[in-house]
RNA sequence: GGCGCGGUAGCCAAGUGGUAAGGCAGAGGUCUGCAAAACCUCCAACACCGGUUCAAAUCCGGUCCGCGCCUCCA
């Protein structure tokens, strides 16, 4: 089966060709770091990761780029109301993306380019708009795009001006504009930005938000490339922007795949910062989860489904990864046994990563991806009860589940799993209480252990302590 | 108002023409000193109304409900 992917600008399901062979050139719109990003955010970057992860699962090479937008209204505002400069106000948030994204496993990009480093590409970009005719500055000294001059606009999404919702908010500087569609490139300063500006041949002032994409994603990956992503909420009006930009600018194709994820909904609304009805990342490790359960939570629908944010889906997550963490523990303690099942293992090996590279290359789809993990682990959860997979077969599975792992970023726990000695202790305690028949004592221990946030399995090798969820 | 997405068991979630994957939860069983874990079995679903078809969750039309974009937003 081919790789296929529902490209936003056709509608359509798609086979991913890429413009060179083997290598793909991803463009991810990445954060506005003006706050903590919320998991409604890193709902759109975890199906960027198993993009990624996937293409290089399938063996492409992959050339990603995240920008950070580093100035806008709001990161201007922020930083005056912090009192410091932009620069120490954003680098904050930065750095507590870069340490989120490390905790939900995400893969990080080539490059991050951040916007106030690339004044200049964006300058260069406008200039181009000027000379193919689609720019103009307005009485108030912004730099516009003419929609009316570029008559491809509204590709990505069919917007009719015509019909937009009456008493729509009309923004006092649309005034200046020449028709409200138009998108601002430049804009002209103004004394409420304090010391954020830059000169341009238009006069100081900052550069529109769109703008930041097409110079940064043409710096790092050609006027043309393979897939930008977003979440939904950015087709319009910000990728509609990015293509006319880009495409009046260069004169050529902008992208070739458009992906788009949909929403992070909380009680049957979207997660927003506007709402105000969002969860950091933080919010949720301190509530005790683990950066492994959230992914999996993220992970689990598809990216073009809205997604439904609850705690009993991280409860659910826990038990699912702790069942799957249980059968790789139950593999890893047999690859030194003697060998068993090598024949049943390999067919269990193969029709599972068959049915899991499918589902990849169906658009992504998740739980099938996941069903094929879940069946195969089934299947060698029966084969090693009837004593019918160890040694080479158990080295099998593992590397299978390693493979499927590249994908996934979720076999493997977060906490070290080291047990403490005085835990230790007591668990051979109880074992020598079992074996000398006093199961009284044993029990004692065990419920000692409970209550200590431990739980004992035993096995016909010995007693497994685990942390209990 | 325009454009778009969705409504599948208790919860989450696949499936786009041939009779419903997977996960979590629940019940019974096997195993166990007892448990736990695991496995086996079971439970239970296609919003509603028409139409097309030998056959519809799936296609078409309509209704109801939910959500998103049209304004910064992943």
């Amino acid at each position: 089966m081919a790789l296929t992917f529902y490209n936003s600008l056709t509608r359509r399901l798609q086979e991913f060709v890429p413009i060179t062979p083997g290598q793909v050139g991803l463009y991810t719109c990445g954060p506005t770091v003006y706050n903590f990003a919320h998991i409604g955010n890193f709902r759109a970057y975890i199906f960027e990761d198993l993009l990624k992860r996937t293409l290089l699962y399938l063996g492409f090479e992959v050339k990603h780029i995240m920008n950070l937008t580093d100035v806008d209204d709001k990161t201007i505002r922020g930083a005056q109301a912090a009192g410091c400069s932009l620069n120490d106000f954003t680098q904050k948030y930065k750095d507590a993306f870069f340490q989120d994204i490390a905790a939900l496993r995400i893969l990080p990009a080539d490059v991050y380019p951040a916007a106030t480093e690339h004044i200049d590409d964006m300058i260069a970009i406008v200039e181009k708009l000027f000379d193919k005719g689609v720019a103009y500055q307005a009485d108030d000294h912004s730099v516009y795009f003419s929609i009316a001059k570029w008559p491809s606009y509204g590709q990505l999404v069919n917007i009719d001006h015509s019909q937009m919702r009456s008493g729509a908010r009309v923004k006092h500087d649309e005034y200046a504009k020449e028709s409200v569609a138009d998108f601002a490139l430049w804009k002209a300063y103004d004394p409420e930005d304090g010391d954020v500006a830059w000169d341009s041949p238009w006069g100081k002032g900052r550069p529109g938000w769109h703008l930041e994409c097409s110079a940064m994603s043409c710096r790092y990956l050609g006027p043309t490339f393979d897939i930008h992503c977003g979440g939904i909420d950015n087709m319009f009006p910000h990728h509609e922007d990015e293509i006319a930009q880009s495409e009046a600018a260069n004169g050529c194709r902008f992208v070739n795949y458009w992906l788009h994820c949909a929403h992070l909904m909380v009680d049957g609304q979207k997660m927003s910062k506007s709402l105000g009805n969002f969860f950091t990342l933080r919010d949720i490790l301190a509530k005790g989860y683990t950066g492994r359960e959230i992914r999996w939570v993220l992970l689990g629908a598809h990216y073009r489904q809205s997604l439904n944010f609850s705690f009993k889906a991280l409860d659910d997550a826990r038990a699912a990864l702790q069942r799957l963490d249980t059968a790789k523990q139950r593999l890893a303690e047999l690859v030194s046994a003697p060998d068993a099942g090598m024949e049943e293992t390999e067919t269990a090996v193969t029709t599972a990563e068959s049915a899991f590279r499918a589902g990849l290359e169906d658009d992504l789809n998740i739980s099938a991806a996941l069903a094929a993990l879940f069946d195969f682990i089934r299947d060698v959860n029966r084969l090693m009860d009837e004593k019918k997979l160890a040694g080479a077969a158990a080295t099998k599975a593992l590397n299978l589940l390693e493979q499927m792992d590249t994908v996934l970023a979720v076999l493997t726990p977060d906490e070290d799993d080291a047990v403490p000695e005085a835990i230790l202790a007591l668990a051979e305690e109880r074992q020598a209480a079992r074996k000398a028949k006093d199961f009284a004592r044993a029990d004692q221990i065990r419920n000692e252990l409970d209550a200590q946030g431990w739980v004992i399995e035993d096995t016909p090798k010995g007693p497994r302590v685990k942390k209990k969820i």
